[in-house]
DNA sequence: CCTTATAACTAAACGCCGTATATTTATTAA
DNA sequence: TTAATAAATATACGGCGTTTAGTTATAAGG
């Protein structure tokens, strides 16, 4: 005849179950992630987790869109924070922040952009509206810049038709904005986390303060090669 | 009394255990290597594994290093494919043949520069020696850009004292060098990582043929950056 | 030639894991 | 009070890395 609502020990079991899948992550790492742990910590048994999420990619799925969410508010609160006609400022403010939030928390960088659990893989269709948005912040700093004639792209390549489509889901998210702007944002993103995964990842030397520095310096050397003025 | 050779139907079965983990981390990437799985394929029990690597880390350690030695040989050999004077072109040989190797060898790199098994940590000592071998070549070029006065590094930041330290391995293994070439080398590095590691884990949009205009674009743009004349 | 030490293997088991199935419990509308 | 059903448990399966104990094949020493 009916429909029971939601009753429980635990209130909001869902979101309890995400918030012990972060503490684990944070403590042993993404890899460690076990449905099985996270139940017995909740004194529930396994399979109830299956109410919640149809399976462990699933779970990890969601802890990703979280992640991404986080990482986005934090992009653009940087941006916010340094007033609009400042373009630089707000560019420098985004940079800074993404070290920052990869350094505060490195699990959750390696999660949204490693690839450190078994057999995963992020389904795109899900994943891309907080990645686009988290994304957006940079993008939309950059179309301004362009808007504004500072954009110094002179010999930039040529963007190609076969690789305009593949932009048409992030401009849907991430917002509209020209595709040059979008292929330097690329460009940009790509170098910040080449140092940011390499840093998180253990595979410089210990930099000390020095990895401050040269963070800074790259920041520098993207301010000069891409803004006019 | 005596201590036997050994025999047995698979003649080298060390080196038969790592090809057949080559080729299911080719075939279903690095997270699904499994001890059992490579024993079955071999027709033998997993424990026998045992006789030949201590534990499944041990086996991932003795990829990784071969990895490094195969990445370190593309990135030697197209060093020396370009004449000893041209140092430029010899930068460029080396950028080229990085993109090319991970392209080539998707599996392989993930399992170097990412974090793909559970658990999983490199034992750095056991590692390194190889690791620095692999980006020798980068350095050996820019050092000779150094002496040779051709090294653009005015605003370069300071290097400090406590993060000298970090490099003292690097040098051991990777070759004598000036610690401001080290340095260089490591930003061109996190450059190149950057997009490779991006592209390769499908983070950036498909890019086509454009994917090689965008990587020859940071190439130039590290020329113009760092080389003089 | 035959014993004996031992490297290299197998058999079996332990405690994890994700997950499927069946069953029980608790809630709630009719 | 009853019937429907959401949400939990109980149980089980096959996979995993790894440990332990026992077997087999080899080769040197007498």
């Amino acid at each position: 005849m009916v429909r029971p609502t939601q009753k429980k020990q635990i209130p909001n079991l869902q979101q309890a179950i995400k918030d012990v899948a972060w503490k684990h992550i944070a403590k042993h790492g993404a890899p460690a992630l076990s449905l099985r742990a996270i139940a017995r910590e909740l004194k529930i048994t396994a399979p109830a987790i299956y109410n919640y999420f149809p399976n462990r990619d699933a779970l990890v799925t969601a802890l990703i869109i979280d992640a991404y969410t986080s990482f986005g508010d934090s992009q653009l609160a940087a941006r916010d924070a340094a007033p609009p006609e400042d373009l630089t400022g707000r560019m420098n403010a985004i940079g800074l922040a993404y070290r920052q939030w990869a350094l505060k928390y490195p699990q959750r960088y390696q999660l949204i952009f490693g690839t450190p659990i078994p057999g995963y893989h992020a389904p795109l269709m899900e994943v891309l509206p907080s990645a686009a948005r988290s994304l957006s912040a940079l993008v939309s700093v950059i179309e301004q810049l362009r808007l504004a004639g500072k954009l110094n792209v002179k010999s930039f390549p040529k963007v190609q038709a076969e690789y305009k489509g593949g932009f048409e889901m992030w401009k849907k998210y991430g917002g509209e904005a020209d595709i040059l702007s979008l292929t330097v944002a690329m460009l940009i993103w790509a170098r910040v986390h080449g140092i940011v995964s390499l840093e998180i990842a253990g595979n410089l030397p210990p930099l000390g303060t020095s990895g401050d520095d040269l963070y800074l310096y790259e920041m520098k050397s993207l301010n000069q090669q891409f803004i006019k003025e």
